[in-house]
DNA sequence: GGGCAGGGTTCGTCAAGGCGAACGGAACGA
DNA sequence: TCGTTCCGTTCGCCTTGACGAACCCTGCCC
């Protein structure tokens, strides 16, 4: 890395953790594949000693760099900069914190918020008969899936919404406007609200 | 690039797109935040020459290079290396193409397979009560989060599953042995599958 | 017009990323 | 014991990414 400037520290670690990060995902994903640097390095097209010092934890590689070996490794790019953590978590129906928005018959609870760099938060819908909801667009390039449980209602882009049952399923750009109406009590959905 | 060696092609695109990927999302990321070259430059703490360049297509930036930019933008770092394309899709309940397994009670429907790169897939599962499903272990890092929309399931890690019904989510690690068991007719849920 | 502040691009320099080759070690068989 | 063949690391060299400064262009105000 040049230290000639000082980098600004990310809201998700600094650039030493990055290239720690990325140093510590290689090599995990290499030696899940069964892979030995040797190999990997010319399936990527990169000199072992390259590779080499990427593992150590030493340099700061470009993205063609990283891109081929995320190839070579069949992982998506943004496994490598990003470590895992799972865990168990259970929320029963009608516990975790609830939003409700102005209109009563309403009420969405997160089940798993977006981690950094993550790209996708899920969200529990209860709903009942009433007004529609129609939310304002999110971020350019984000998508909501939603699967209805119980119940109907009425989803979509506000200009071509449709009726779906228990079972149904849409997905529709989140970036444009778009509604959620229930017609039926206890109407129960999962949304997933994906940030491409 | 450094030419002196050949990349190997990637599944999505050649090393040459990539950059020119990033040089368009970069551009269309900073004139969304509607901010100029040169604060942004400032902000990520680069040099705005660098910048330039970059927009420009040329050059093959580093990850610490690309990820003060992701930070400075506030958008997530792959976002980036992505380009967003949303549509519209409907499926009902029973359409679509669905995946039987051995036992009769059980059927998965893929409501949104994993683009390229990204790091989720979707699951709609309609099962019966009888035999437990025990699912072998997926890849490293994976993670399911599970919504029962109707009937109740044995849902969880094997040596610990936990019932479920109506609305309640369970999420668990998808790299260890994990069962789906059905305790009413009907039952309906939602996975969605985690690829860290 | 002339100064000036803000955009974005181009230029020359320097550190460092990426390279091949050489090197040390462990496992295996003749 | 020696040779072979893998493994991963270390060593110089060369290319190039990133830098600051200079530069051009446009819009604005006096």
């Amino acid at each position: 890395m040049s230290d000639r400037t000082a980098r600004p520290e990310g809201a998700n670690g600094s650039g030493a953790e990055l290239i720690g990060q990325i140093a510590a995902s290689i090599r995990r994903e290499r030696e899940r594949s069964g892979v030995s640097m040797t190999e990997l390095a010319r399936r990527a097209g990169i000199a072992k000693s390259t590779l080499s010092q990427l593992e150590s934890g030493a340099g700061n590689p470009s993205v063609e760099t990283l891109w081929a070996l995320g190839v070579a490794l069949n992982v998506p790019f943004s496994r490598l900069v990003d470590p895992p953590r799972p865990t168990v978590k259970v929320l029963r129906a009608g516990e975790g914190p609830v939003t409700h928005s102005e209109q009563a018959n309403y009420a969405a609870t997160v089940l798993s918020s977006c981690p950094p760099n993550a790209r996708r938060d899920i969200y529990r819908i209860e709903a009942q008969p009433g007004e529609t909801r129609a939310s304002d667009p999110h971020m350019p390039g984000t998508v909501e899936h939603v699967m209805i449980g119980s119940g109907r209602a009425l989803v979509g882009p506000t200009e071509a919404p449709v009726e779906l049952g228990p079972g149904d399923y849409i997905s529709y750009p989140g970036d444009a406007p778009h509604v959620f109406r229930a017609l039926a009590a206890d109407t129960l959905a999962v949304i997933v609200m994906e940030h491409i």
